[in-house]
Formats: C-alpha cells, structure tokens, sequence
DNA sequence: CGTGGAGATTTTGTATTCAAACGTGCCCCT
DNA sequence: AGGGGCACGTTTGAATACAAAATCTCCACG
C-alpha cells in the first residue's frame, strides 16, 4: 500500500500561506478590483518581509486575481463585464466536460458524498442562511469537479473559480433566483445519480448561464 | 482608439524572462521529467541571482511543469501517461470551445491569416522540413485559440499548450501519421472558413485525439 | 495661473546575507 | 558487521541591503 498519510508531513511554505491569503482577501473584495497592492503596506499587515509576498504576487498573476505593472508594482485585476463573460464562457467548457466525466468516472461513495452535500445544502437554503448555502453550494460543485477523476481539469477548475467566486461575492442574489438555483440542483444531482452525462451537461450550462446573467446584472448596477 | 502601439514600451521583467527560458527547456527537454533544479547551478548558467530565479518557479509550479518540493528544492515535473491523457481530456474541451468562438466571432482578416499559415505549413509539409512544420502547425492552433475573442480561454490553453508541446516533443512523429494530420488540418481549415462551428469542433477533437494516441503510443515505448 | 524640470522621496527590482532544514559520512556502540 | 547518532557541508527559505526606476515636491519661469 503506498496510499497518502493521512497526514502531511510536509511543512507549508510561506509564499503559499500568502497567496491563500491573499486569495481570500481579492474575492471577498476586502482587497478591491483595480487598489493597488504597496508591497511595504502589505508586508506590515501579514508580517512578512517583501521576499514571499513577491513570490506570492507571482502565483497570483499566473492565476490573474492580480496584475503586474514592471516597475510600478502590482494591482488587483479588475473585473470588467467583458471578463466576466469570458470567464463563464471556459467555466461552461470546463464543467461541462467534469460532468461528462464524473457520469462516467465517479465512485458511488462519491456520488453519495454529493448527494449529502445537496441535501445539507438544502437545509440552509431552508434556513435562508445565505453564507452556508454558498459554503455547501461551491463545495458540490467542487466534489463533481474532483469527482471526474481528472486532477487537470480540477486545477484549472479551481484556478477560474477564484474569479467567479470573487464576482459572485459582489452579486445579491434575488431570492427568486435562489430558490431557482435550488431547483436547477435538484435536476443536476438527479442527472449525476442517473448517470446521464448529456443531460447533466446541459444542466451544468444552464445553470452556469442563469448565474453568469445574475452576476453581470449584479456588475452593471451602481455599488 | 485606444488600440496597442506597435512596440511595447514597458520593460520586462526578468523573472519572466527566466520563466520563458526554463519553460522552453522543459519542453524542450533540455531539463528532463523529474530532474532537480539546483539554485546555484541554475543561476550560474544563466547570469542571475536566486531570486528572479526563484521568483520564475513560482510561475512555472503555477503552471504545472515543475513541482516544489518544501526544504527540497524544485523538480521538472514528469510526464505520466495519466497526465497526458487528462491535459488531452482538458484540452479536447478547450479547442472545442475556441472552434466554435471562432466561427462564430473570427473577422474575415483573422481567417485569411489562418489560411495563410496552413499554406505556409503545407510548404514545409512537402519539404519535409518538421520543425518548420510544428511552427506553424503550433501557430494555427494558437491563432484559432486567438480567433475566439476570449482572452481567457486563450490564456488557459497556452497554460495547458506547454505540457502537450513537452508531450509532443518525444513523439516521433511517423511518415504516415504526419499525412495524416495534414490531411486533418486541411477539414479544419474547411471547416473554419465555412464557419460551421458543430463540424470544426468534431474535427478538432477528432485531431487532438489522434494527437494524443501518437503522444501516447510514444511515451509507453522505451526512449 | 499653469508648466516644466531638478532634486528629494518613495517604491520597486535584484543581489546578498543570514538562518534553518536537509543530506552525508564518519565514528562509536552493541 | 550492522545500526544509530552526531557533526559537517550543502541547499533551501526568508530577511535584509543595495540599486534603479518612478513618483512627488516645490520652485523658477513663461
């Protein structure tokens, strides 16, 4: 047997500890799009010095949450409507193909897994708890992700998602549209459980597309 | 019009200068799958000091053609039939997407350009002249990624495009696959120009495809 | 009143330094 | 002889130092 510890070992580098971090801070918005990020501000707040906060940056603009302008530093990159398109745009490839997969390649375990998730989900939705709702929604997304058993695909999943997340941060949903999205779940967890992976392509798109116009109405409107 | 100058005035950085160097070395080969990147050696060989240098592993790691090892230094992330097989899967859905955005959004220029280009490749084709020929094979692929309007979509597959490129490079390709594949671009070109975006998209997955068995068929044999 | 530019100040890019972790070889002990 | 542990050299991780670029300030000049 040579299956993972359940443990790591392995100590976290620093730069890695920022970027996540760092991350955080860009879509929640507690780092606005387009502020600029001083480095000798940003190294008194995480008490680090400049060496693994660049670092970060670097992780960070290959990710594109943050720009960097040579010789005038970096930004964080600002999330235009024209963005935001072209973000859903790969996302629908992207999970349209993890879904395909996770028919074909998902263990029932994991299937159940997801199901749990939706049913947990369907809790907060009850209990109007928006954040927990959120909280279970993304991680079902991500379990179907993983569920492809393609570790490519989840790492440029999750590499786009940060960008969603960070838009859909700065989207209110309508209660109407929450309680749509619960329904669109239901038949995406149903399609999983049957295994049909052309309708749950479809499903995927479609739910993708009603929260892609969610966010960008949310954009258009004054803050 | 705020369209780009013709020459780009900002300077570049030297950590990305170091990143495309390395990059090009992997693919390349010059740096092996799984070889360790010793900082010192490394930055003797190309003038610098440690921290652009590790400041580029950062990028590439982001990337996924080298890995970090904490305490441990860097490796050059090796090549696995698996890995291969799921950046095809991925990339099979990038180039889907990019051949329907580009039939959909491509301007007639952009087109001619394409065309251009295959012409040039079917010189090198008759000429027996293969590096030549992956240029602009390379080229094509890329200006049809360009073609699609979608920035991020473009970003990403060129992300990906390394590892395949690296696969591609120990695939020898044969006299009769060769034929082949040209005979395969010249349906895409078709394709594109008629901008029948359901059939281009068949053909792009039907060529990654054979692509990837040759990539394959070349890494289970022994170098 | 605006404009331009020299010098000071800040900020970034790169090199160097310092400290901690890793790996190695040797010696001692059993 | 074999295994364990300790001291050494090497390599990496992070902080600091230095250099170059950009920005700011303020005053002279039109």
């Amino acid at each position: 047997m040579d299956q993972q510890l359940p443990e790591k070992i392995a100590r976290r580098l620093l730069h890695e500890d920022v970027a996540d971090r760092l991350r955080d801070l860009i879509v929640q918005g507690d780092l606005p799009p387009g502020s600029r990020l001083n480095e000798r501000v940003l190294c008194g707040q995480l008490h680090l010095s400049r060496t693994p906060l660049r670092e970060a940056f670097k992780t960070l603009a290959s990710e594109g949450l943050v720009t960097l302008h040579p010789d005038r530093g970096a930004s964080v990159t600002p999330l235009t409507v024209e963005l935001v398109r072209h973000m859903f745009e790969v996302m629908g490839a992207l999970e349209a193909l993890a879904g395909e997969l996770a028919c074909r390649n998902s263990t029932d375990i994991q299937l159940n897994e997801i199901r749990a998730l939706h049913y947990q989900m369907l809790v907060h939705h009850a209990r109007g708890e928006l954040a927990e709702y959120f909280r279970y929604n993304q991680q079902i997304h991500n379990k179907i992700v993983e569920a492809s058993g393609n570790p490519v695909l989840a790492q440029t999943y999750r590499g786009l998602n940060a960008h969603v997340r960070r838009a859909r941060y700065m989207a209110n949903l309508s209660v109407e549209r929450w309680d749509l999205a619960v329904k669109e779940h239901e038949g995406i967890i149903n399609a999983l459980s049957a295994r049909n992976g052309a309708l749950l392509q479809s499903l995927l798109r479609e739910h993708l597309g009603q929260k892609m116009l969610a966010v960008l109405a949310a954009l258009a409107k004054p803050d």
